[in-house]
DNA sequence: ACCTGAACACCGTTCAAGT
DNA sequence: ACCTGAACACCGTTCAAGT
């Protein structure tokens, strides 16, 4: 609301120098409240009560900072335990990561995205390349590591992606309408047509499916490897 | 560049008025040379030589536009014979999409968020299903049918990403660096810090690895199906 | 070093007024 | 109906100046 901070200026009232860190947590907070695409940096340095220009001082621009966020989300993310057989890995660790990543809307996108060059999310695909190839996929290890988790950030981005233009569900029932006498979409309108819980049951369901299916992929992939 | 178009008016310029049509060409132009997210509402009206408004009149807010835009490419699309066993079938529609989608950058990640929602991916979505209910997939050809989509439109939507922002990849190099001890980030470096010659090819090997990966663990569902 | 305050060059969108 | 021209309420980012 108020474009600039109450007092004269934060050395002048007494007060401590702003942190990165402090600029973080207030990053985090208003992505946990209204995701990623949610705030402008104007509105993180209102929260913080200080200009614009100061975000820029400590983080640079409004993309280091989204870059900061889904470090420190990600390192929520627990590696499973590394002794486990690789599905029951994965599937631990994309069923632990889907209520996080959801409850910072945004993220998994980012995360699909740039991945591969997130310190925090190293961490993630050290221990998960290193379960595969102990498991058997060798050089195929890293390939088989993102064909899981990119299906688990793309499902998970549609999600938050819903979440944020409420409109995008309902168009389709006139499309439906229209349309009697197509018998493949008449299989699909159950899941499209339905309420918001349906629809999020229908999420669980197709995750899980998805990560199923791409386990199972997997699987008779190694099957080859070690034939 | 000029703000505003060069003659008077158009009526007065004797000049026949724009179509919606014509909007959704020229936005389709720019999406092709800048990509979805490369255009404003005011740089595609002054490419037309109009007043933003005119767009607003035509066609309604941006976003508008872009679904607009996305409903023409997904209409490049050619569903395949549906006569092809089922793998061929999906096989041949995403390897023919992969072009057409990523000379459309942002295109592909539209099309995973709302394509159950839109008229010309329906006429896909009919087809696919059908072909996979025929196969023996029963009620599951629709959530089949999202794997397989949503597979190769996370994969799309990342090299499109990648294309519009050029730093992202480099980064990594220091990381690697920093952490060396790390066997399962080893076993990737040869992939994310390549030149971008290796990177499209190892695009290329990641897309097809993915639709790989689903349709072998669609199989192994369709024979638990059938026992 | 850290912060202020203002500015620059944009956005998407709306709206009264013109033809 | 179609378009103009201007305005509103924002953006991200930069920068000289202050302390």
């Amino acid at each position: 609301m108020a474009s600039h901070p109450g007092a004269r200026s934060r050395a002048a009232a007494g007060l401590p120098a702003i942190t990165a860190g402090q600029i973080i947590d207030a990053a985090v907070s208003l992505t946990r409240e209204h995701g990623v695409d949610g705030w402008s940096v104007r509105q993180l340095a209102g929260a913080l009560e200080v200009w614009p220009a100061v975000v820029y001082h400590h983080l640079g621009e409004r993309d280091a900072v989204v870059d900061a966020v889904t470090e420190r989300v990600v390192a929520l993310l627990p590696p499973p335990d590394a002794d486990l057989p690789w599905r029951d890995w994965f599937t631990e660790l994309l069923g632990a990561a889907r209520p996080v990543l959801r409850a910072h809307r945004g993220v998994a996108r980012r995360l699909a995205l740039r991945g591969a060059t997130m310190p925090s999310a190293l961490r993630l695909i050290d221990s998960g390349v290193l379960v595969l190839a102990r498991a058997g996929f060798g050089a195929e290890a890293p390939l088989a590591y993102s064909v899981l988790l990119n299906a688990a950030c793309q499902l998970i981005a549609i999600e938050d992606d819903r979440d944020s233009r409420p409109q995008a569900g309902r168009r389709v029932a006139g499309v439906f309408d229209a349309q009697p006498d197509r018998p493949g979409l008449a299989a699909m309108s159950g899941a499209a047509l339905a309420d918001p819980d349906q629809l999020r049951t229908d999420d669980d369901l197709l995750y899980r499916y998805t990560i199923g299916c791409c386990l199972d992929g997997l699987d008779a992939r190694l099957a080859a490897l070690r034939a």
